[in-house]
DNA sequence: ACCGTAAGTTAGCTTAACCTAAATTACGGT
DNA sequence: ACCGTAATTTAGGTTAAGCTAACTTACGGT
C-alpha cells in the first residue's frame, strides 16, 4: 500500500510495458504475453518475468496464462508516459522542425527523461493542446482521456468521403509509406473502390487517386460515417 | 579497433562518468578514482569496476593506483554529451522559462536522451551559441572545443561570479598561498570588490571573503559567464 | 627508513532486465 | 473426449551497474 502514494521513479522499461498494455488493452481484451513481446520486440519469457514483477508492485493483474490487465494506478502510470509522449511530439513538430511521420522516435526516448514541470511548460507553450500530430488525444495533467472511437479506412465502404485522425503504427517506414500518398491526420479522402476480400482500396486524396493495400488501409484509422461492414 | 568507428550508443553511466573524468582532468592531474566517486556519488569500488570496462573498451589509460586519463576516443564521447547538456542548457532557459539555476537537473537528464539531429535543431534555433547559461564553452559537433577563454581574476568586474580553473604559476610557495584561501581550480568565487590601479581584489569564497593583490589575482585563470571587462 | 593512514583494488553479493531451452497449460478440431 | 499445437511459464544463465567488507598500495611525517 505504499507504492500507490510516494510512486517511485518508474524505470524506462517499466513505462514502455504500461504503454505497451494500456494500448493493447484498449482492444477491450486483457492484453496476452505473446502481443505485449511482439509490440515491444522483446522474447515471451522476458515478458512473464516482467509481468510477475509489475504484478508484485501491484501496477497490473495477472490471471496466468491469460493475460493481464492494468490496475488504477497503473493505468495512471501509462497515462502520464503518454501524455509525455504526445505533448513532445506536439513541441517538436511546433517547435524545432519535426514532421509527423519522423517525430515519434525521438518522443519515445525523451518521454522517459523529461520532468513534469517540462512537459507542463511544453504544454503552456503549445496552448495545452488536446490532440497530438497524429490525432491521438492528449490525456490529461490527471490522467483523463477523452477517447474517440476510429474506424479504419480498410472497413470504410466505397463512395464514403472521411478524414484520416491517425495512423495506427509505429513503424517509421510504413509512416513514410503512408506520408507519400499525402495522407496525414486531417487529411480527407474519399472511398472510390473497396474490393472485397482484404483487397486493395482505391482512393482520392486532393485530387489524385491512389491504391492502398488492405494491410495499410487498416492502420488508417478515420472519422466518420456510420459503421458499416 | 572497433568501438572507435562503429560507436555503439554508449549507457547513462557511461557517459556520466566520462563527463566527470573530463571535468576533473581538466586540472591537469589524471582523474582519481576518489573524485570520480565523489562527484558521481558512487562507492569507490563501483568507480574502480567500472574503470576497468571502460579502460578495456578503450575509453581511457588508467595506471592502476594512480589514475585515469581518458583516451581520445573517450574524449570525444565526453565533449558530446557536454555539448548536449550544454546545448539542452541554453535552449531550455532561452524558450522555456527556466533559470541558469534550475536548469541543471533536468539538462543532466535530457543529455542521455536527445538525438543528435535534436541537438543540432536546438542549437540552429539559439543561433549556435558557443556559450551556455552559465558562461561554460560548448564544444563544436565534431568535438572541438571552442578554446575557452580563460580570464584573469583580477579582471573579472565587481559582482560577477566566476570559477577558478588554473593557478598561472609554477612558483610553490605562491600556490601554497593561493591554497590557502581555499582558491582551487574548481572553487566558485564572487568578486565583492575591485579597486583601479592594479589595486586588492576582495572576493567571497564559501562564505568568506578574502583581499587578494593584483599580482596574485592576475595568476588566477577564471571561466567567466560572459565576456566583458 | 619505517610505518600508519588514506586511497585504491579485489572478492563476493544484489538487482533489473534481458536471453534460450525446457516444461506446462489451454483450446480447437475431429 | 482427446490430442496436437500454440501460448505461456519455469529454469537457469548473462550483463551492467551498483553495494559492503576485506585486502593492498603509496606516501608523508617523524
Amino acid at each position: 500500500m505504499n507504492a500507490a502514494l510516494l510512486h517511485e521513479p518508474l524505470t524506462r522499461s517499466v513505462e514502455d510495458y504500461l504503454k505497451s498494455i494500456y494500448r493493447l488493452s484498449q482492444k477491450g481484451q486483457p492484453a496476452t504475453t505473446n502481443d505485449i513481446a511482439h509490440q515491444l520486440d522483446l522474447s515471451a519469457p522476458s515478458v512473464s518475468g516482467m509481468i510477475k514483477r509489475l504484478s508484485e508492485q501491484g501496477l497490473l493483474e495477472h490471471i496466468p496464462y491469460k493475460g493481464v490487465v492494468l490496475t488504477l494506478e497503473g493505468r495512471h502510470a501509462a497515462l502520464r508516459t503518454i501524455r509525455r509522449h504526445r505533448i513532445i511530439e506536439a513541441y517538436l513538430v511546433a517547435f524545432l522542425g519535426y514532421g509527423w511521420e519522423t517525430v515519434h522516435e525521438e518522443a519515445e526516448r525523451l518521454e522517459h527523461a523529461v520532468s513534469e514541470i517540462l512537459i507542463e511548460r511544453m504544454a503552456e507553450a503549445l496552448g495545452n493542446p488536446r490532440f497530438d500530430p497524429h490525432g491521438d488525444p492528449i490525456p490529461g495533467p490527471d490522467g483523463s482521456v477523452s477517447e474517440v472511437v476510429y474506424t479504419p479506412l480498410s472497413e470504410i465502404p466505397a463512395g464514403e468521403a472521411v478524414e484520416i485522425r491517425q495512423a495506427d503504427t509505429s513503424h517509421p517506414d510504413r509512416l513514410r509509406y503512408i506520408a507519400s500518398f499525402g495522407l496525414k491526420p486531417g487529411t480527407r479522402v474519399t472511398v472510390v473502390d473497396r474490393q472485397p476480400f482484404r483487397g486493395p482500396i482505391t482512393v482520392q486524396v486532393g485530387g489524385q487517386s491512389h491504391i492502398l493495400g488492405h494491410e495499410i488501409a487498416m492502420l488508417l484509422l478515420c472519422a466518420r460515417p456510420e459503421i458499416a461492414s
